[in-house]
DNA sequence: TGAACATATGAACAATTGCTCAGATATAAG
DNA sequence: CTTATATCTGAGCAATTGTTCATATGTTCA
């Protein structure tokens, strides 16, 4: 099967940009469970502490604090200290225009 | 720990749409895996054949033919036959919206 | 019809993921 | 200092995922 030049070339802007795509897999990955996208979602709404978020999900603390320190360590959350407890909220608005557009699609 | 009521309806407007956010979990996750994700940008720019696409990604023509399975079946994708080949392109723009979105997080 | 090419499919397997459980850490209040 | 509350962490495990390999299906052309 021979190229065309055009997709030749398309091929190869992908395969140089390759890390590129990885990190936006890798960022797509974030936003690819539902317990993820219902914290972020809350969030987009008010900033909460984990006993909070734990008590809408049907899982343990424990799992939300998991799940807490994937979205924090990608920068997508970030923390302050109340007291006992930890207030989470989003780091940006990049958050809310990815779901927005996730939304989109399926709300069509 | 008692939730402030403006908390209380943000956890009962997540509970309500559970089922929504697990679609848009749902479809992120067809965005998480790097191969997909090239597949995708490469069929923004142009229709092309399954030997085509496993040309660029270092993967065999059945891995290709997986995945892309994977992304008709979500109707992210459309094929046509021409002849041997069955050439797969984008089914809408949504795709090119969603991936336009997830890259300016990553190159802000 | 038979050979060559393009694609699809199913089984098997390693890697990753999200959860639970048990226990550690940190803060506040008595 | 001790207890109670809130959160974090690491090990372990079941489920899911992405790939390869072998093979099947479908198309073209001689």
């Amino acid at each position: 099967m021979e190229n065309t030049s055009a997709i030749s070339k398309i091929q190869d802007a992908i395969t140089r940009n390759s890390e590129l795509f990885e990190s936006l897999a890798q960022l797509y990955k974030l936003f690819a469970d539902a317990s993820r996208v219902k914290i972020l979602v809350a969030l987009t709404q008010s900033e909460m502490c984990v006993s909070e978020i734990s008590e809408f999900l049907s899982i343990t603390q424990s799992a939300v604090s998991h799940q807490l320190r994937i979205l924090k360590s990608s920068n997508l959350v970030k923390t302050r200290r109340d007291g006992k407890n930890i207030i989470y909220s989003l780091t940006d608005n990049h958050v809310r225009t990815i779901i927005d557009c996730g939304m989109e699609h399926i709300t069509e």
